[in-house]
RNA sequence: GGCGGGGUAGCUCAGUUGGUUAGAGCGCGGGACUCAUAAGCCCGAGGUCAGUGGUUCGAUCCCACUUCCCGCUACCA
C-alpha cells in the first residue's frame, strides 16, 4: 500500500498582507499533514506564494518598486506566517523561482508540442484584478466606469493575440475521469457544481497575455506571458522537481494526496488543472477538497466593515494552538464558519481550559501530591477502568477512516466525548477517598494518565504546542508520537517518574 | 430562469435507510462533591424538527406545492 501523503496548501496571492482565510487553509492542511505523520506516513506538505501576473505588477508599481522585490517583501510576510501558524511544511515555494519557472516552461513545451496550444486573438472586457474576461453582458457602468456585475472590479477593453488551450475537447474526458474518481472532489455538493459546469459545456481557455510582462515568458514567443493559473498550479509538481520524473520526490509523492483549498478557487483546481495534467498525460491528483469561508459574524469579513480579524493579532493575544483549536473545532468542515473575539474566548475556556487543560492539572497535581510524581504501580483494571480504556480500540478505525475523507468534525467530537469521559472517570472514581486503598488508587491514576496520554495524541495535530508539552509529563517526544498507539492501555508501565507541567490555558476574564 | 444544498432547542450544529419520551456543546436554573484553573460531575428548563397538503397503521425523516437562505450556472434586455 501507498505509504506516502502529499498534500498541498494553495500558495497564496501576495497582493496584500495575509488574512484569516490564509491562515485557514494552512491550518488545515497542517492538521491533515501532522496527522498522517504520526499515522506513519511519509508526508510532503507543500505552501507558498503564487507571484505572477498583472495584479502584482500593477501593485507593485503603485509603490514604486520592482515586481520582484516587491514580492520579497510580500512573500516574506506569508513565509512569516508560516512560522507563526506553526505549520509543519516540508517546503516553501515561490513562483518566482528557478526551479518553478523551468517546471512551467517545460509543461508548457508539452502542451504544445501535443498540439493543445493554439495562437489566436483574444478580445473582451478584462478585469485585473478578478483575471477574468467578462461577456458584454456581465458588465455594467458605474460612475462613469464599467465594471464587471459580479465582482465589482474594474474593467478593461483587451483585444490582444493569445495562445489557446483546448480545454473544450476535454469535457468529456474529465466527466470520465470525476466518475471514475467519485471521491476527486469533496465536499460533494461542490463536486455536483463542478460537474454541472463541465457539463454545461467549455470553451477553450486563453493561456497568455500579451499586455503586461510580469510573469513567465512562452518559450516560443517572448511576447507573451503565461497566464497566471497555468503558471500558479504548476507549483504542485514544480516543487517536486518535475519535470524530473525519476526525481526520488516526484516518485514518491505524485499524484498528490490532497490538494486543499478555498471553495472560490475550485474551478481552476477542478477543472483547468486535471485538464492540463490529462494533455501532458500527467495523473492527476487524488484529491481536492474546497473548504468555505471564515466569517465573522454573518458577513464576510471586508475592510469597511471593520469587522476584520487579523489572525496574527489574534495570535499575538490568545496564542496559535487556541486559534488552530478554534478554526478546526468551531467549523463545519467544507462548510462556512464563523469566528468572532466572544466566541473565541468561550472556546478557550470551556473547551481548552476548563476541560483539558484542568484535566491534566487535577490529575498530575494530584499524583504529585500523593505519589510525589512517581508513577502509579501495581495497577490492576476493572470492568469499569477496561470500559473506559476500550473506547479507542473501539474507534480507532472509524477514525482513521474519518480523516481520510476529511470528515475532521468526526474526530474532534470523538476527542470532546472522551474528554468528558477522562473527567467523569476521575470524579466517579474519587481517588481522594481512596488513599487506604493504594492498589485501586494507583489504578485510578494509572488510567487518568493513560486517558490524558490518548487524548493528547489525537490533539496533537490540532494543537501540537501543548499536546507536546503535555506528553512531556510522560517523556513522549514529537518524533516518538504514534497514532496507533491509543489502542494500547499499558504503555506507560516502564515510566518512573513525571514530569510536572503548569498551567496549559488561562482562563479569560470576560468583562462583559 | 435552470441545477444543487439547506431551513432541527436562546446560539453553533449532529441525527433519523419512516416507528414508543428528537440529540450534543455553549448559555441558563437547581443539586451533591472537593483532586483541580470557583474547574469537573449529576439533575432540570427549553423544540408544532420552515409552512401547507399527500402517501402510510405511523413522517422531523418519503412525495408535491409554498416560503426563506446559500452556492453554482444561464439568459432576456
Amino acid at each position: 500500500m501507498d505509504n506516502n501523503f502529499y498534500i498541498t496548501t494553495p500558495i497564496y496571492y501576495p497582493s496584500a498582507k495575509p488574512h484569516m482565510g490564509h491562515a485557514y487553509s494552512s491550518i488545515l492542511a497542517d492538521f491533515f499533514a501532522r496527522f498522517k505523520r504520526i499515522q506513519g506516513f511519509k508526508v510532503y506538505f507543500l505552501t507558498g506564494t503564487d507571484e505572477h501576473g498583472q495584479k502584482i505588477q500593477r501593485a507593485a508599481e503603485k509603490k514604486g518598486m520592482e515586481p520582484k522585490k516587491f514580492c520579497d517583501e510580500i512573500s516574506k510576510t506569508f513565509f512569516d506566517l508560516s512560522k507563526t501558524l506553526n505549520l509543519s511544511n516540508n517546503d516553501f515555494i515561490r513562483t518566482t523561482e528557478e526551479r518553478h519557472k523551468k517546471s512551467v516552461e517545460h509543461l508548457w513545451k508539452i502542451l504544445e508540442k501535443k498540439n493543445e496550444i493554439y495562437l489566436s486573438k483574444y478580445s473582451g472586457w478584462y478585469s485585473v484584478s478578478d483575471e477574468a474576461f467578462y461577456s458584454e453582458d456581465e458588465i455594467e457602468i458605474k460612475d462613469t466606469k464599467k465594471i464587471s456585475k459580479i465582482s465589482g472590479s474594474q474593467v478593461e477593453w483587451v483585444e490582444e493575440e493569445s495562445f489557446f488551450f483546448k480545454l473544450s475537447k476535454w469535457q468529456e474526458p474529465l466527466l470520465k475521469f470525476y466518475s471514475e474518481n467519485p471521491n476527486f472532489i469533496l465536499p460533494e455538493s461542490r463536486k455536483n457544481e463542478v460537474i454541472s459546469f463541465v457539463k454545461g459545456g467549455l470553451k477553450d481557455l486563453s493561456v497568455s497575455r500579451k499586455s503586461f510582462s510580469w510573469g513567465i515568458k512562452v518559450p516560443s514567443n517572448k511576447d507573451h506571458v503565461i497566464y497566471v493559473w497555468l503558471d500558479a498550479l504548476t507549483n504542485y509538481i514544480s516543487a517536486l522537481n518535475y519535470p524530473i520524473t525519476d526525481d526520488n520526490l516526484y516518485k514518491s509523492f505524485w499524484p498528490a494526496s490532497l490538494h486543499l483549498i478555498g471553495k472560490d478557487i475550485l474551478r481552476f483546481h477542478a477543472v483547468y488543472w486535471p485538464a492540463f495534467l490529462l494533455a501532458a498525460n500527467i495523473t492527476p491528483p487524488k484529491r481536492v477538497y474546497g473548504h468555505g469561508w471564515i466569517l465573522s459574524g454573518e458577513e464576510k469579513m471586508s475592510k469597511s466593515k471593520g469587522n476584520i480579524l487579523d489572525p496574527l493579532e489574534i495570535i499575538q493575544n490568545y496564542g496559535i494552538d487556541p486559534l488552530r483549536y478554534y478554526l478546526i473545532k468551531e467549523v463545519s468542515f467544507g462548510n462556512d464558519g464563523n469566528i468572532s473575539k466572544d466566541k473565541l474566548e468561550n472556546c478557550i475556556n470551556s473547551d481548552l481550559a476548563n476541560n483539558y487543560g484542568n484535566l491534566c492539572q487535577r490529575v498530575i497535581s494530584f499524583i504529585e501530591k500523593n505519589l510525589s510524581l512517581e508513577m502509579p504501580k501495581n495497577y490492576k483494571f476493572n470492568n469499569e477502568d477496561t470500559k473506559t480504556l476500550k473506547v479507542y480500540e473501539n474507534n480507532f478505525n472509524n477514525l482513521v477512516n474519518s480523516i481520510d475523507i476529511q470528515n475532521i468534525n468526526f474526530y474532534v467530537n470523538f476527542i470532546q466525548d472522551q474528554l468528558f469521559s477522562a473527567n467523569k472517570y476521575f470524579n466517579d472514581q474519587e481517588p481522594w477517598k481512596k488513599k487506604e486503598d493504594t492498589d485501586r488508587l494507583n489504578t485510578i491514576l494509572y488510567v487518568s494518565l493513560e486517558l490524558i496520554r490518548k487524548i493528547s495524541i489525537m490533539l496533537y495535530p490540532i494543537i501540537p504546542d501543548t499536546s507536546l508539552k503535555v506528553l512531556k509529563i510522560f517523556n513522549i517526544e514529537e518524533k516518538n508520537i504514534d497514532f496507533n498507539s491509543i489502542k494500547v492501555h499499558e504503555s506507560l508501565k516502564n515510566i518512573k517518574k513525571l514530569t510536572k507541567i503548569s498551567i496549559l490555558f488561562k482562563k479569560i476574564e470576560k468583562n462583559d
